[in-house]
DNA sequence: GGAATAGTGTCTCTTAGACACTATGCT
DNA sequence: AGCATAGTGTCTAAGAGACACTATTCC
């Protein structure tokens, strides 16, 4: 941090005078919400992965033509040297969405020459996972036009700004790995779900026979290690809200995954 | 880049009044070699992952005390205008061992205020696998007394400079994780080798009995997705380079494997 | 022949997935 | 009763892992 002149101080501004310093350092995200549109009472809903883009300014603070007008481009700001690029990121999901607490994570650092014109610009991308319910009631309230929600098809045809389809992308293939790989589905899901939840957030990524598969998924499900049966005064919780018949209640616990590719199935 | 001053630029110049730029845009590098050490002849030799780490100079170039002088840590060095994070760690592993071509990967961002004592410096870190003839030749032209290989033991108890130690288990686990679900052990390993040469590499990272068990291990091999048997003018291809009996070459195809937790075993 | 690594034959146990069936509770 | 979802019973095929065995080659 910019404290005390020390002699270590006078041989970094040496240094400064061979290597130039970034014009900017920049934390962007990409805010992932699971929009679920229930058909009928008693049916799981179509749950469908989205992510929330703003539409870029005609015009910047002081009236001038602003860069990469009217693109949609992910959410983001400068990062403050008093706190880490993850940091930002929680502050400004914050600031545009209202949102806190949720899971933030980095994956990756954009910084190849050009990819801003107005300098050297880094910046950090990380994703978010928002629980929908949170973002819609904060959607309405906020200027509707330029914060949306687009379902990956729509995202094909948008017009973004900078290298965003780049990082779009790549958040998409993390966001696909990690469901596939860790407990992030949880992230998605309230405290306590029914298997076919957990079912309908997985197939919104991912495309497989043992999820897709319904003898196959709810034979899986009650012995995955990462899975607990929610039970209440040595009675297993039952739950009715999407069929007539009590489903039981899961809960995700602390055990993280691990697996290798050297004994799986493919 | 730092090219025409148009009206976005301003906007920029603007912009940097609220928001301080970093004093430093680093890229470190975390090198990793396999060192066999063959015991006998027709034997698989003993196998340990090493890291390579340079001790910093007690004086800088200007002959004042350095900092951090004398600790343990990772190569690297500042990023240029011109290059991204991944270019300069790849040109820094070269000026450092004079290798290119290797497997580079970036696998965080270490950008905690108050991390450098010089400033708000941001490093990249990455890890690289080297193969250890290039390395082990290298090391003995160069200055020795300087730059040395560490297995994961002898580390504990080093002294690292900055917060190399945090980035250094970072990359040991990124490492372990990448080993385990991509095909991340063929940069260990020559074009064409042997099943016992495959164990051999994972085994110094991973601990499972799919790999440890001879009969598990030599029967999944021939058939994993990204494996294939080397057959020379409709021959296999056998080696003796570690037994007396020949044994079959495979070689890694461009398969990239992706499997899921909610279908594998534990 | 002995020794050491490579690889297979066979058995057991577990699991994925297919398919048919039962259970529940709303309308 | 009809219907939709939840969940189980049962079968088959495949795979993991244990164990013992064979194959190859050098010494």
């Amino acid at each position: 941090m910019q404290n005390n002149q020390s002699d270590q101080e006078v041989s970094l501004n040496d240094t400064h005078k061979k290597y130039r310093t970034p014009d900017g350092y920049t934390s962007d995200i990409a805010i992932f919400t699971i929009i679920s549109e229930q058909a009928d009472m008693y049916k799981p809903p179509e749950k469908n992965l989205k992510l929330m883009l703003i539409q870029r300014a005609k015009k910047n603070a002081e009236g001038l033509p602003n860069i990469e007008a009217s693109k949609w481009a992910l959410p983001g700001g400068f990062i403050q040297p008093t706190e880490t690029a993850l940091e930002a990121a929680k502050r400004e999901l914050e600031e545009e969405t209202g949102i806190i607490g949720v899971h933030i994570k980095h994956f990756g650092v954009y910084d190849t020459p050009g990819r801003d014109s107005r300098g050297w610009i880094i910046s950090n991308a990380h994703y978010a996972i928002v629980p929908e319910i949170q973002l819609s009631t904060r959607r309405a309230a906020d200027d509707a036009a330029e914060v949306e929600l687009f379902t990956l098809q729509e995202l094909e045809g948008l017009e973004l700004a900078f290298d965003h389809r780049q990082i779009i992308d790549d958040a998409i293939w993390f966001i696909k790995k990690d469901m596939a790989l860790t407990t992030l589905a949880k992230n998605f899901l309230p405290a306590e779900f029914v298997l076919s939840e957990l079912q309908g957030v997985l197939l919104t990524v991912l495309d497989d026979p043992s999820i897709k598969v319904d003898s196959a998924f709810f034979r899986k499900g009650p012995t995955l290690p990462f899975l607990e049966k929610v039970i209440i005064n040595g009675r297993p919780k039952k739950s009715n809200k999407f069929s007539k018949t009590p489903a039981q209640l899961y809960r995700f616990n602390d055990y993280q995954p691990f697996i290798s590719v050297y004994q799986g199935k493919f």
